[in-house]
DNA sequence: ATGCTGTTGAAAGTCTATTGCAATAAAGAG
DNA sequence: CTCTTTATTGCAATAGACTTTCAACAGCAT
């Protein structure tokens, strides 16, 4: 696994400490084909016989936001649900992180979109009221490829 | 109170009753200088000596946001706080709604940004991964002006 | 191998939001 | 204006997501 391998120095680099349950998250989310939550990482990581406590999912997920390697989107549906991903760097100027989900209304799949003219007109349009923009995250709604058709 | 007199224009035009806690909370909101949580609306409204039930704040919300009269955004920090806004409505083209909020990270003031531009943007780049782009909600970071002086 | 200290798991606790149901009141009819 | 219908409210109980506390455990540096 060479996502794990990469997790894994960037973890250490931060001071964290390389456990079993840290590294059965990593895996689970180096193979998901998209966001998973807290307590689908659980149960999906029971289903194979990995026992983990559904604490220790949400400390790692805090422990490998810190670290930056996933951050959290809000699932499909206005429902308050917290989701995660696995994050590739998106080479914005300076915005921190910038988060592009793409929401099917339909099927309820997520993909992230690549689009690095949004973050500088973002940080213009933001500056005309004198805002200082940092970071955005942004989500869309409407119909997936596959279900637009 | 004009805002309270639209309202209620539209919320009977919907087919919903004008009652006495729906009046209290578009009040709230008509006044309020940014977006309200719920139990932030329950609370201020009980300080006036408007007694309301948390059930029947989230249950007008509903209503209101069904009307098109208000929408929600996501509160600062990670923390999945549902908060409240009285909505203006922004002119793009199709997208049935757009939310573009600007976060403080210091003060935690939040406004909302008017920017017609990035409609069509965000729909010409989600149309290049085939994506037919419907509803978009748009959360920004950084320094409000006052706080970045 | 040993010890220090970060990390895990289990239980209990928060906080937000929803559901069921009886009591209430808004709106239309007469 | 009064009656009748039915949407709406309030209360209590419940669900769901996430956090806190603390004892037991396990990395990892020496
Ligand atoms: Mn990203
Ligand atoms: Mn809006
Ligand atoms: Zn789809
Ligand atoms: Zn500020």
């Amino acid at each position: 696994m060479a996502y794990r391998a990469h997790a894994e120095a960037r973890l250490k680099e931060a001071g964290f400490r390389i456990t079993t349950p840290r590294r059965r998250v990593i895996d689970l989310l180096a193979e998901a084909v998209g966001p998973v939550s807290a307590y689908e990482m659980r149960d999906q990581l029971e289903a194979r016989g990995e026992r983990i406590d559904i604490v220790s999912v949400y400390r790692i997920i805090g422990c490998l936001e810190q670290t930056g390697l996933v951050h959290r989107i809000l699932s499909t549906g206005k429902v308050h649900r917290c989701v995660i991903e696995a994050h590739e760097p998106c080479g914005l100027p300076q915005p921190d992180h910038c988060h592009h989900s793409l929401i099917c209304r339909t099927c309820g799949r997520i993909e992230e979109m690549h689009c690095p003219d949004i973050g500088s007109l973002l940080a213009r349009a933001a500056a005309t009221l004198g805002f200082a923009l940092e970071s955005h995250r942004l989500e869309l709604g409407g119909l997936c490829k596959r279900c637009a058709a």
